[in-house]
RNA sequence: GCCCCCAUCGUCUAGAGGCCUAGGACGCCACCCUUUCAAGGUGGAGAUCACCGGUUCGAAUCCGGUUGGGGGUACCA
């Protein structure tokens, strides 16, 4: 039978990493089989949901490349794939055509007990050190029972019988999970009494009535498995085959959460973290290939994706190691890729500082470019873009007279070799105003006056940027252009005199 | 409390009875390369395979228990 799997996530907040990592494991299994790969929102909670959230979801599930063959699409698009609509609050009739179903097979029935009557019957489980659950109290009402709590005014859950006895199934990565009904805390509410059904009945219903053939989500579902058991049974639905994978987790090992670490995929996508390496991390958390490599595209992970091989125990988010990895795949970038991905972060920054009141240029396309082999060995994250070559797109940098003076030097001479310096760039330019052409008359001078290449190089960068470390100087003095880089080492020579 | 799940370097993991005096990667340290920073290269520290018992000629690998951790237990999903 052709594997049918999905990703159900809630627009109750923004695509959480967990919910990712989630939606790309089902991706692979269904890509792996040939299968369908189907997106379903569940929106039932009309007061957490909302249509950002959504819009936020979808936009991050396409970032990642996961794209879905059935489901609903954003701003308006029509959905696609037989089994719409993809939306639940779109599939109330189905809910309730389910619901009156199970209620005329008396295995589901009314319930009238107010939250405060429930609120009692738990407190006395608490003192009695029981595991709270539903007495039943109307698990057997009259007719003349319901005529009287209907007369008083109240409206009625639904209720589901979860019966006696066990529910055993093979987990594809837990193996086999028995759990008796006892545990599942009495007969479950899956209509509330304002007529919206609850999740735990939504998603059978719609994993049946969509066919799903796998369920493959997080670990925090799995006590929950056994009243899915016996919903699809009770409405005579195939059971699907399940999956539940390890947790993501916080540093200290519980489940990874707002609190503790940044779990939105936005705030990754907003740092300049990229596709190709959020994937790949993402997959390495819980699986593994098996062999020594790690690097992997999307494709490739696909190709060797066994849903068997998924680890048991939870992983810890590491950070280091996702930027460790999305660095790999920066320097794999083309570079039409990286100029394309990395102007909008170079823009941003360049705002910020117009915004702080610095005059800036902007950079033309052939300048960015020109950026790439200065700055691809040099990006963990194309946010860090700007703290590399802003001192190009600055009109001025702050020169610090201290940091001019390399360790080694003292003013008299750091001011030597500026106007050295100053007279050899100024020179070079009746050749040509290039990394090849800078270099040896620099090196030359350096000879002559028995100085340390490293330290004249130190006193030009830091004049030219303001900083001690930048991209190779001689690339970043010609992407600043020899008139700018004259004008900055005037500039810096000024700085260290007025500054005696 | 009750139910369920899990357990290999700090972290991600390889390992499915002898190939393991436990391999790789991140991070860390050192060295090399080098105009700074990175990147890259080489090497190093780092795990009594949670603990105890059993099965076996032989266990990180199988079984039982203990401990620890996590998850679930809503008119949330």
């Amino acid at each position: 039978m052709a594997v049918r799997c999905r990703i159900a996530p809630s627009p109750t907040g923004p695509l959480h990493i967990g919910t990712a990592r989630t939606a790309l494991f089902n991706y692979l299994f269904a890509r792996h089989e040939g299968g369908t790969f189907v997106l379903r929102l569940e929106d039932t909670d009309v007061a957490r949901s909302t249509v950002a959230f959504e819009r936020d979801i979808l936009d991050g599930l396409h970032w990642l490349g996961l794209e879905w063959d059935e489901g609903p699409e954003v701003a308006g698009q029509p959905a696609r794939g037989p089994y719409g609509p993809y939306r639940q609050m779109e599939r109330l009739p189905r809910y309730a055509e389910a619901a009156e179903r199970l209620l005329s097979q008396d295995r589901a029935y009314h319930c009238y007990c107010t939250p405060e009557e429930l609120a009692v019957d738990r407190a006395a489980q608490e003192a009695a050190h029981q595991a709270p659950h539903y007495v039943g109290r109307c698990a057997r009402l009259t007719a003349a029972e319901r005529r009287a709590h209907e007369a008083a005014g109240r409206a009625p859950v639904i209720r589901f019988r979860v019966g006696q006895g066990s529910v055993a199934f093979d987990d594809i990565v837990r193996g086999r999970v028995e759990i008796s009904t006892e545990a599942l805390g009495g007969d479950l509410i899956i209509v509330r009494s304002d007529g919206t059904p609850l999740y735990h009945f939504t998603v059978v219903v719609d994993d049946a009535s969509m066919a799903m053939t796998h369920v493959i989500r997080g670990e925090d579902h799995l006590s929950n498995t056994p009243k899915h058991i016996l919903l699809f049974r009770a409405l005579d639905a195939a059971v699907p085959a399940f999956a539940h994978l390890p947790l993501i987790l916080n540093p200290d090992r519980t489940k990874m959460s707002k609190r503790k670490s940044q779990t939105a995929m936005a705030d990754y996508i907003g740092q300049g973290f990229i596709q190709e390496g959020v994937v790949n991390f993402l997959a390495l958390l819980g699986w593994a290939s098996g062999t020594e490599e790690e690097l992997f595209t999307l494709d490739e992970l696909a190709d060797r994706f066994e849903l068997g091989a998924v680890h048991q125990g939870g992983a810890v988010f590491d950070r280091e190691r996702l930027e460790w990895l999305n660095g790999q795949w920066m320097r794999r970038l083309t570079t039409d890729q990286l100029v394309e991905r990395m102007a909008p972060f170079l823009a941003a920054d360049l705002d910020r500082l117009e915004a702080s009141g610095a005059a800036v240029r902007r950079p033309t396309d052939g300048q960015l470019r020109a950026l790439v082999p200065l700055v691809q060995e040099r990006l963990p994250i194309l946010g860090a873009i700007g703290s590399l070559v802003d001192f190009i797109f600055l009109e001025d940098v702050a020169v610090d007279p201290d940091l001019l003076v390399p360790k080694r030097w003292d003013r008299p001479t750091t001011l030597d070799g500026l106007t050295e310096a100053r007279r050899i760039v100024a020179d070079v330019g009746g050749v040509a105003f290039e990394a090849d052409e800078l270099e040896p008359p620099l090196r030359a001078l350096c000879d002559r006056r028995g100085w340390k290449a490293g330290d004249l190089f130190m006193a030009i960068r830091v004049a030219v940027t303001g900083r001690t470390t930048a991209p190779p100087l001689f690339d970043s003095l010609v992407a600043l252009g020899q008139e700018r880089t004259l004008a900055r080492i005037d500039a810096a020579r000024d700085a260290l005199v007025g500054s005696d």
